[in-house]
RNA sequence: GCGAAAAUAGCUCAGUUGGUAGAGCGCCACCUUGCCAAGGUGGAGGUCGCGGGUUCGAAUCCCGUUUUUCGCUCCA
């Protein structure tokens, strides 16, 4: 448990130290759980981007890309159920001023009576010694017994409220318990309120006649919304795909761990049209897609990342996936694989009346397409690729080197250009190289210290190769070429360098690595 | 939000029972060296997270606050 402490705490700092991720207006002390990306984290999160975005348009030819804003009108999220769902309830104690999730009071009630019966339990069993039946006990004990309907029946009560969305109820439910502030022990409640996790905004200049509006707190309602243009103009028919990139925003009440859960986030997502009673073929289908494609990033299934089922299903969904990471706090959400049904569409096709259908040349009927949907978020993405690339590797002798083996196609800079020494005419033939190699890739000149101290200052920054000119150089115009993962060194003619590179980047050679 | 821990130079940290801020690395300049980091000389850089209090005197003790990490909860 240190250890991943600590393998956390070195992720941040190395994040910080080359330029990858700072917090946010620092200098200010920050705000809580927002993040800036510095020159080398914007690359890689741009090349994460660019490399899922060719993956799916590229390479699907019934995929078409979409960049929808930010600020909708209002009426979308009524219709996507996020006005009623991304609400939570919430209770604040008159005398403590504290605010609680109602809900959870509830489920803590619930917990701490459990915890009551366990105690019965271990009691009785170190009365009884060898010949207690916990069992037996359970069943018949009247403490126990009472202990466990007490909470069974408070869960159901707490469920049948929020599902009939009777907040009085909740907060005659919490009185009725007798529920305690757990800071001053006060049970002075006020009312039952829900809070609001998508971030209000106002448009319009003039306050007074502003429009109210959200910030979207998901970018798929941007796709279902253009639905019917995109399809209209890009001649697209079942089964095809839209893919977006782009900002959301969400007001957590707890946003933590870095970049992993934060207020302002990105996510690349794809939502793909499906015949109705196809979704479950389709949704297994882009499983398989999605895990491959994870794979050619060195991700390996079970060890870095697993298929989850969600234990309680989303109200849009019939079946829904998340796939996990095991990032250094734990194992968390990285990309969800839904199967949307035609929620989203229906209820835009309600509240709009416009209709959201598609006409089946076969049977001659118009129909709401379903929708399989995967969503990754990109900061998670970015955290789980740059995690898991850091290493402090042990090279024997007691030396060890920190390496951020990224994957190349993904590293900000991709090669590194070194004179041996710093004089004899060797940094301008080195200038010369990167004058070559810069249309292709971002590189970077470095002619400081010794050069193996300079190997492993790119090293640590994630650079997959470096190419260095020495005396040989002047002779036969060729140069070394060192790799960042073996440390292995080849010589290469400075004629074959830009090919051998673009090789070792070609985006054919990693979409198609097994 | 509750509970726990932490905050001193860009980074990692030291700082004794309160007595005027230190090291290593990094950075800049010069010298030296030259294929896998840590040679020499010189230099820049800190109102010790912030605000109060106690004290003749606070990085150190007390209170508050902010930020970060961990546990509980939710999501991409």
């Amino acid at each position: 448990m240190a250890n991943t402490d600590n393998k956390f705490k070195t992720v941040i700092s190395h994040a910080k130290e080359y330029g990858y991720v700072f917090s946010s207006s620092e200098i200010y002390d920050g705000l809580g759980a927002v993040y800036d990306y510095g020159p080398n984290g914007v690359q890689l999160k741009k090349n994460i981007k660019d490399y899922w975005w060719k993956s799916m348009l590229q390479l699907h030819q019934n995929i078409v890309g979409l960049d929808a804003s930010i600020l909708m009108n209002p009426k979308t999220w009524k219709a996507s159920g996020h006005i009623d769902a991304f609400n939570d309830p919430l209770i604040d104690n008159k005398d403590s001023k504290k605010r609680y999730r109602a809900d959870v009071l509830v489920e803590d009630y619930a917990e701490s009576r459990r915890q009551k019966a366990k105690k019965e339990i271990k009691r009785a069993k170190k009365r009884f010694g060898d010949d207690f039946d916990e069992a037996q006990f359970v069943s018949t004990n009247k403490r126990v017994i009472r202990y466990n309907q007490e909470a069974d029946e408070a869960l159901e009560r707490l469920g049948k409220y929020l599902e009939a969305e009777d907040l009085d109820a909740v907060k005659n439910l919490i009185i009725e318990l007798g529920i305690s502030c757990p800071v001053s022990g006060s049970k002075n409640w006020a009312d039952v309120k829900q809070f609001n996790l998508m971030f209000a905004t106002k448009l319009g200049a003039d306050s007074a006649s502003a429009l109210d509006l959200y910030l979207r707190p998901e970018t798929a309602q941007g796709i279902f919304v253009n639905f019917l243009n995109v399809q209209n103009t890009s001649r697209m028919s079942i089964p095809f795909g839209i893919a977006q990139i782009g900002k959301a925003f969400r007001n957590e009440i707890v946003a933590r761990q870095f970049v992993f859960r934060q207020r302002e986030f990105e996510q690349m997502e794809m939502q793909f049209f499906v015949k109705p009673g196809e979704e479950l073929k389709w949704f297994k289908h882009w499983k398989e897609i999605r895990e491959k494609w994870y794979n050619t990033l060195g991700f390996v299934h079970e060890e870095d990342y697993r298929f989850k089922p969600h234990d309680k299903m989303p109200h849009y969904a019939n079946a829904a996936e998340d796939i996990e990471f095991n990032y250094p706090f734990g194992i968390r959400e990285l990309e969800g694989i839904h199967s949307r049904t035609d929620y989203d569409l229906k209820a835009h096709e309600e509240f709009s009346g416009k209709k959201m259908r598609v006409h089946d040349a076969e049977t001659g009927e118009n129909y709401i397409p379903y929708v399989i949907e995967t969503s990754v978020g990109v900061d998670r993405l970015f955290l789980a690729i740059f995690s898991k690339a850091l290493e402090e590797e042990d090279l024997g002798d007691g030396k060890s080197r920190t390496v951020l083996k990224l994957p190349s196609i993904l590293a900000p800079t991709k090669v590194a250009v070194f004179p041996l020494v710093k004089r004899d005419g060797l940094p301008e033939i080195a200038k010369e190289i990167i004058e070559d190699l810069q249309w292709g890739f971002k590189v970077l000149y470095d002619d400081k210290d010794a050069v193996g101290r300079r190997y492993r200052r790119q090293d640590a920054a994630g650079t997959p190769f470096c190419v260095t000119v020495d005396y040989e150089t002047k002779d036969d115009q060729s140069v070394t070429i060192r790799y960042r993962d073996s440390m292995e060194q080849k010589r290469v003619k400075i004629a074959d360098l830009k090919a051998l590179i673009a090789e070792e980047l070609s985006f054919k050679n990693w979409a198609t690595k097994a």
